[in-house]
DNA sequence: ACATTAAGTGATT
DNA sequence: AATCACTTAATGT
Protein backbone atom coordinates (compact mmCIF):
# COMPACT_ATOMS: atom_id res chain seq x y z
CA UNK A 1 0.00 0.00 0.00
CA UNK A 2 2.60 2.59 0.96
CA UNK A 3 5.02 2.05 -1.70
CA UNK A 4 7.57 4.55 -0.50
CA UNK A 5 10.36 5.80 -2.97
CA UNK A 6 12.97 3.95 -3.38
CA UNK A 7 16.62 5.15 -1.32
CA UNK A 8 18.14 5.79 -4.50
CA UNK A 9 15.10 8.69 -5.27
CA UNK A 10 15.20 9.31 -1.67
CA UNK A 11 18.91 10.60 -2.27
CA UNK A 12 18.08 12.08 -5.48
CA UNK A 13 14.95 13.95 -3.58
CA UNK A 14 17.14 15.35 -0.95
CA UNK A 15 20.28 16.42 -3.34
CA UNK A 16 17.18 18.70 -5.47
CA UNK A 17 14.81 19.81 -2.80
CA UNK A 18 15.86 18.87 0.85
CA UNK A 19 17.40 22.34 1.08
CA UNK A 20 14.25 24.32 0.56
CA UNK A 21 11.56 22.12 2.45
CA UNK A 22 10.90 20.96 5.64
CA UNK A 23 12.19 17.12 6.78
CA UNK A 24 8.11 17.03 7.31
CA UNK A 25 7.27 17.73 3.72
CA UNK A 26 10.27 15.65 2.04
CA UNK A 27 8.51 12.95 4.22
CA UNK A 28 5.33 13.73 2.64
CA UNK A 29 6.98 13.71 -0.63
CA UNK A 30 8.77 10.05 -0.11
CA UNK A 31 5.08 8.62 1.20
CA UNK A 32 3.03 10.01 -1.49
CA UNK A 33 5.22 10.56 -4.50
CA UNK A 34 5.99 8.27 -7.27
CA UNK A 35 9.56 7.69 -8.93
CA UNK A 36 9.51 8.30 -13.07
CA UNK A 37 12.36 8.07 -15.09
CA UNK A 38 11.89 9.35 -18.84
CA UNK A 39 14.12 8.46 -21.82
CA UNK A 40 15.67 11.51 -24.36
CA UNK A 41 12.80 12.17 -27.01
CA UNK A 42 9.94 10.82 -24.80
CA UNK A 43 6.85 12.90 -24.96
CA UNK A 44 5.85 13.58 -21.06
CA UNK A 45 2.76 15.67 -22.02
CA UNK A 46 0.85 16.92 -24.72
CA UNK A 47 -1.37 19.67 -25.44
CA UNK A 48 -5.28 19.17 -24.50
CA UNK A 49 -3.82 16.37 -22.32
CA UNK A 50 -5.26 16.15 -18.68
CA UNK A 51 -2.58 17.01 -15.99
CA UNK A 52 -2.91 14.50 -12.85
CA UNK A 53 0.35 14.95 -11.16
CA UNK A 54 3.28 17.25 -10.48
CA UNK A 55 6.42 16.57 -11.19
CA UNK A 56 9.48 17.60 -9.29
CA UNK A 57 12.75 17.32 -11.23
CA UNK A 58 15.29 15.23 -9.93
CA UNK A 59 17.35 14.90 -12.82
CA UNK A 60 17.89 16.26 -17.02
CA UNK A 61 16.38 18.08 -18.84
CA UNK A 62 12.58 18.68 -20.39
CA UNK A 63 11.65 21.28 -23.00
CA UNK A 64 8.13 22.92 -22.98
CA UNK A 65 6.78 23.78 -26.20
CA UNK A 66 4.03 25.79 -27.46
CA UNK A 67 2.36 24.98 -30.77
CA UNK A 68 -0.08 26.92 -32.56
CA UNK A 69 -3.46 25.85 -34.47
CA UNK A 70 -1.57 25.32 -37.84
CA UNK A 71 0.98 22.82 -35.92
CA UNK A 72 4.06 25.56 -35.80
CA UNK A 73 6.06 25.16 -32.39
CA UNK A 74 8.07 27.38 -30.64
CA UNK A 75 10.62 26.88 -27.52
CA UNK A 76 9.56 28.25 -24.62
CA UNK A 77 11.79 26.87 -21.51
CA UNK A 78 13.39 24.13 -20.19
CA UNK A 79 12.56 22.37 -16.94
CA UNK A 80 16.12 21.27 -14.80
CA UNK A 81 16.42 19.46 -11.60
CA UNK A 82 14.73 21.53 -8.76
CA UNK A 83 12.38 22.79 -11.39
CA UNK A 84 8.72 21.65 -11.51
CA UNK A 85 6.17 22.39 -13.82
CA UNK A 86 3.72 25.83 -13.36
CA UNK A 87 1.41 24.96 -15.93
CA UNK A 88 0.48 22.05 -13.14
CA UNK A 89 -0.70 25.06 -11.13
CA UNK A 90 -2.77 26.83 -13.98
CA UNK A 91 -4.22 23.58 -14.19
CA UNK A 92 -4.83 23.08 -10.97
CA UNK A 93 -7.01 26.21 -10.48
CA UNK A 94 -8.87 25.68 -13.82
CA UNK A 95 -8.88 23.99 -17.03
CA UNK A 96 -6.81 20.44 -15.96
CA UNK A 97 -5.71 20.49 -19.94
CA UNK A 98 -2.32 21.12 -20.89
CA UNK A 99 -1.81 23.89 -23.07
CA UNK A 100 1.67 23.22 -23.40
CA UNK A 101 4.15 20.06 -25.00
CA UNK A 102 6.77 18.48 -22.87
CA UNK A 103 9.60 16.79 -24.91
CA UNK A 104 12.32 15.40 -22.19
CA UNK A 105 15.21 16.53 -23.73
CA UNK A 106 17.69 14.73 -21.60
CA UNK A 107 17.04 11.25 -20.04
CA UNK A 108 15.36 12.62 -16.64
CA UNK A 109 13.91 11.45 -13.41
CA UNK A 110 11.35 12.57 -11.16
CA UNK A 111 8.64 12.56 -8.58
CA UNK A 112 4.81 12.56 -9.25
CA UNK A 113 2.88 14.07 -7.03
CA UNK A 114 -0.92 14.17 -7.55
CA UNK A 115 -2.21 17.60 -7.66
CA UNK A 116 -4.65 17.28 -4.60
CA UNK A 117 -1.47 17.81 -2.46
CA UNK A 118 -0.39 21.08 -4.37
CA UNK A 119 -2.73 22.39 -2.72
CA UNK A 120 -3.43 20.63 0.11
CA UNK A 121 0.42 21.42 0.81
CA UNK A 122 0.16 25.26 0.55
CA UNK A 123 -1.63 25.72 3.83
CA UNK A 124 0.62 22.67 5.10
CA UNK A 125 4.17 23.71 4.38
CA UNK A 126 5.53 27.40 4.63
CA UNK A 127 8.48 26.24 2.44
CA UNK A 128 6.05 24.27 -0.04
CA UNK A 129 4.42 27.54 -0.54
CA UNK A 130 7.55 30.05 -0.98
CA UNK A 131 8.66 26.74 -3.81
CA UNK A 132 5.22 27.91 -5.88
CA UNK A 133 5.79 30.95 -5.40
CA UNK A 134 9.12 31.36 -6.55
CA UNK A 135 8.15 28.83 -9.94
CA UNK A 136 5.85 31.09 -10.74
CA UNK A 137 8.31 33.69 -10.46
CA UNK A 138 10.43 32.14 -12.38
CA UNK A 139 8.19 30.65 -15.01
CA UNK A 140 6.61 34.64 -15.58
CA UNK A 141 10.20 35.70 -16.45
CA UNK A 142 11.06 33.07 -18.98
CA UNK A 143 7.61 34.12 -20.74
CA UNK A 144 8.81 37.14 -20.89
CA UNK A 145 11.77 36.67 -22.29
CA UNK A 146 10.36 34.35 -24.61
CA UNK A 147 8.23 37.66 -25.60
CA UNK A 148 11.36 39.48 -25.51
CA UNK A 149 13.09 37.69 -27.50
CA UNK A 150 10.81 37.05 -30.43
CA UNK A 151 9.91 40.65 -30.03
CA UNK A 152 13.25 42.94 -29.90
CA UNK A 153 15.67 40.18 -31.03
CA UNK A 154 17.03 39.39 -34.54
CA UNK A 155 17.34 36.14 -35.48
CA UNK A 156 21.40 35.65 -35.27
CA UNK A 157 20.92 37.11 -31.58
CA UNK A 158 17.81 34.44 -30.52
CA UNK A 159 19.77 31.70 -32.47
CA UNK A 160 23.06 32.83 -30.02
CA UNK A 161 20.81 33.09 -27.58
CA UNK A 162 19.39 29.39 -27.97
CA UNK A 163 22.57 28.07 -28.19
CA UNK A 164 23.97 29.47 -25.23
CA UNK A 165 21.33 28.08 -22.83
CA UNK A 166 21.20 25.02 -24.85
CA UNK A 167 24.93 24.90 -23.11
CA UNK A 168 23.89 25.90 -19.90
CA UNK A 169 20.91 22.92 -19.85
CA UNK A 170 22.98 20.29 -20.84
CA UNK A 171 26.26 21.49 -19.55
CA UNK A 172 28.01 20.67 -22.49
CA UNK A 173 29.47 22.41 -25.19
CA UNK A 174 28.75 19.44 -27.55
CA UNK A 175 25.42 20.38 -29.21
CA UNK A 176 23.83 17.18 -30.57
CA UNK A 177 20.72 18.24 -32.97
CA UNK A 178 20.43 18.89 -37.02
CA UNK A 179 19.70 22.59 -37.80
CA UNK A 180 16.15 21.53 -38.70
CA UNK A 181 15.28 20.99 -35.37
CA UNK A 182 16.33 24.60 -34.08
CA UNK A 183 14.90 25.95 -36.50
CA UNK A 184 11.53 24.11 -34.93
CA UNK A 185 12.60 25.38 -31.69
CA UNK A 186 12.89 29.09 -32.68
CA UNK A 187 9.85 28.92 -35.27
CA UNK A 188 11.88 29.65 -38.46
CA UNK A 189 13.51 27.85 -41.53
CA UNK A 190 16.14 25.40 -41.42
CA UNK A 191 17.68 27.52 -44.09
CA UNK A 192 18.07 30.06 -41.99
CA UNK A 193 19.74 28.47 -39.12
CA UNK A 194 21.99 26.20 -42.03
CA UNK A 195 23.45 30.37 -42.49
CA UNK A 196 23.27 31.45 -39.71
CA UNK A 197 25.55 28.86 -37.88
CA UNK A 198 27.83 29.30 -40.60
CA UNK A 199 28.02 32.31 -40.12
CA UNK A 200 28.88 31.68 -36.54
CA UNK A 201 31.66 28.92 -37.56
CA UNK A 202 33.39 31.69 -39.92
CA UNK A 203 33.49 33.51 -36.93
CA UNK A 204 35.35 31.07 -35.20
CA UNK A 205 32.56 30.54 -32.59
CA UNK A 206 31.27 26.89 -33.23
CA UNK A 207 32.47 24.12 -35.61
CA UNK A 208 29.82 22.36 -37.36
CA UNK A 209 29.59 19.04 -38.38
CA UNK A 210 26.79 16.62 -38.91
CA UNK A 211 24.08 16.34 -36.59
CA UNK A 212 26.56 18.56 -33.96
CA UNK A 213 27.44 21.68 -33.28
CA UNK A 214 30.74 22.29 -30.83
CA UNK A 215 30.34 25.78 -29.45
CA UNK A 216 33.78 27.48 -29.10
CA UNK A 217 33.47 30.15 -26.84
CA UNK A 218 30.37 31.24 -24.52
CA UNK A 219 30.65 35.09 -26.00
CA UNK A 220 28.12 34.39 -28.82
CA UNK A 221 26.59 37.80 -29.00
CA UNK A 222 26.73 39.96 -31.59
C1' DA B 1 25.36 0.91 -55.53
C1' DC B 2 21.36 3.27 -54.26
C1' DA B 3 18.18 5.78 -51.20
C1' DT B 4 17.58 8.81 -47.54
C1' DT B 5 18.57 12.50 -44.62
C1' DA B 6 21.39 16.62 -43.29
C1' DA B 7 23.57 20.67 -44.64
C1' DG B 8 25.27 24.49 -47.98
C1' DT B 9 24.17 28.16 -51.28
C1' DG B 10 22.54 31.43 -55.08
C1' DA B 11 18.58 33.75 -56.49
C1' DT B 12 14.12 35.81 -55.62
C1' DT B 13 10.59 37.99 -52.84
C1' DA C 1 14.04 36.59 -42.93
C1' DA C 2 11.37 33.30 -45.81
C1' DT C 3 11.08 30.39 -49.75
C1' DC C 4 12.55 27.92 -53.86
C1' DA C 5 15.41 25.15 -56.16
C1' DC C 6 19.25 22.84 -56.48
C1' DT C 7 23.89 20.87 -54.91
C1' DT C 8 26.90 18.42 -51.93
C1' DA C 9 27.98 15.51 -48.03
C1' DA C 10 27.13 11.90 -44.73
C1' DT C 11 24.85 7.81 -43.42
C1' DG C 12 21.96 3.72 -43.79
C1' DT C 13 20.47 -0.64 -46.38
Amino acid sequence: MHTMLEQHYQRKLDDAFGFMFEPELMQEIIRIGQARTFREGDLMMDIGQAITHLPLLLEGAVKIMREDSQGDELLLYYLERGDTCAMSFSCCMSTKKSRVRATVEEDSEMVLVPLAYLDKWLGDFPTWKAYVFQSIDARMNEFLESIDSLAFLRMDERLAKYLRNKVMVTGSMEIRTTHQEIAIDLHTSRVVVSRLLKQLEKEGLVQLSRNLITVRTMDLAR
